[in-house]
DNA sequence: CAGTTATTTTGAATGATTCAAAAAAGCGCT
DNA sequence: AGCGCTTTTTTGAATCATTCAAAATAACTG
């Protein structure tokens, strides 16, 4: 399917920032409106940044996209979407990747008491080293022992 | 322990803003800076929001706090520390509830492939319906039906 | 109680996002 | 191809939560 049949598909018009976006999302990753935007204006120079939240907003509505937030940083979307999915953060330098579930139903996703709430989903975010990081911090206690 | 003596104990000078903030904080809850605000205002009128900014930010640093963020909402600090907890937020009304990890060392926070990060801490955030809410959706449905 | 340092106040700045009105562009129909 | 309706983009401003900075004040030390 094509990104312009994606778009019809979804209800919404074909449009150069449109089309632009969903090639910038192509490639997995976690990007913030602004990253986008910058990359957004490399193919289609002229485009707002109005223009961009726009259509975030509209692919996000659309399901063509998922929009995550992680503790004291803006909004990240992805184009992984329709599975349940986790994230990991680094807590060094902010890098973000994605972690499968390994269990389907999680025990710790069904708590016994949920004080009184239906439950409707699970989001789980770790926080944690990057590789790069991991390795900087273990340079850094040896250095200093 | 007083709460002076929790204060001087995390190195902190007892002051009168802090003082009311722990008070506010005392009972069980998830408030955002602007309620713990308006809060300590009514028994110490002529406190600043800044105030209770700082305040709250040398409670999370010296961890008689927890600051939390959901989707969408502003940071919020609630006084159960220590303990792994996870919450529940209402996707209606946005009340927010405090929910066990009922399995110590549960599989799902122990996935396979973590990308090369090594982990050192699962946040797990549940979003649901709390039992006003679900039971006006039900009322809803059958209206409806 | 005087000196030092931490904290509070006051006022302003910032960053991310949203709102609103006018201009432009896409799509369905003829 | 062209017209008209509707959506989308642009432009510019507003909003919210939070942080920054400097001066005034208050807490702890000896």
């Amino acid at each position: 399917m094509t990104d312009s049949e994606r778009l019809q598909q979804a209800g919404l018009r074909v449009t150069a920032p449109r089309l632009a976006t969903l090639e910038v999302l192509r490639e997995p990753g976690h990007l913030t409106a602004e990253e986008v935007y910058q990359r957004v204006a490399e193919t289609l120079p002229g485009t707002s940044l109005q223009a961009v939240y726009n259509v975030l907003a509209a692919f996000t509505e659309a399901e063509l996209v998922r929009r995550v937030e992680f503790p004291g940083s803006p909004w990240r979307y992805e184009s992984r979407v329709g599975d349940n999915h986790h994230h990991v953060v680094c807590s060094g330098c902010g890098a973000v990747a994605d972690i499968d579930c390994v269990v389907g139903h999680a025990p710790c996703l069904t708590p016994s008491d949920a004080s009184g709430f239906v439950l409707t989903r699970a989001e789980v975010t770790f926080e944690g080293l990057c590789a790069a990081c991991a390795a900087a911090a273990d340079r850094e206690s040896l250095a200093s022992a």
